[in-house]
DNA sequence: GCCAACGTTGGC
DNA sequence: GCCAACGTTGGC
């Protein structure tokens, strides 16, 4: 089982529309280091739902449900998406300022590389995250 | 709106 | 293959 930590612009694309939804493509990501993470998600990996530029925090968790596949919004058919679902939102979100206060998240590959838009979280983070959440 | 980080493009 | 120019992301 491994944990990860994807972000969307909740003006784009919510947790709540996750919700809404029930399940949906984690579909548009332009970048090979990111598409790497999504090649290596497996069914049943937890990832953690963080929404940038507004809010700046994590607010919920949802589960992979569906490996990699062609994104349906790529013509050129080198791109991949995987399929999401939500578990449950956060009691509390856990904003980025927290984050990085924290010397437990210091060692973070979202925290290290803030434009990386799909990360790995250890399970110790993942832990330490829905801690912060209940606090 | 600004700016730092970083990825991509294109000239050489 | 290098590197400058440029575009995009994302925090503030």
């Amino acid at each position: 089982m491994n944990y990860w930590l994807m972000k969307s612009e909740p003006d784009a694309f919510s947790y709540d529309d996750l919700v809404r939804k029930g399940k949906a493509e984690w579909d548009g990501v332009r970048n090979h280091a990111a598409q790497g993470h999504m090649r290596a998600m497996r069914r049943g990996d937890l990832s953690i739902f963080y929404h940038s530029n507004i809010g700046v925090e994590a607010v919920g968790i949802m589960e992979i449900v569906e490996e990699a596949a062609p994104d349906s919004t790529d013509d050129s058919g080198k791109w991949i998406a995987v399929h999401v679902a939500p578990r449950e939102r956060l009691a509390k979100p856990v904003t980025l300022k927290a984050m990085k206060a924290d010397s437990a998240l210091s060692n973070m590959v979202m925290l290290r590389q803030s434009r990386l838009s799909v990360a790995p979280l250890t399970k110790a983070e993942f832990d330490h995250i829905l801690a912060m959440s209940k606090a």
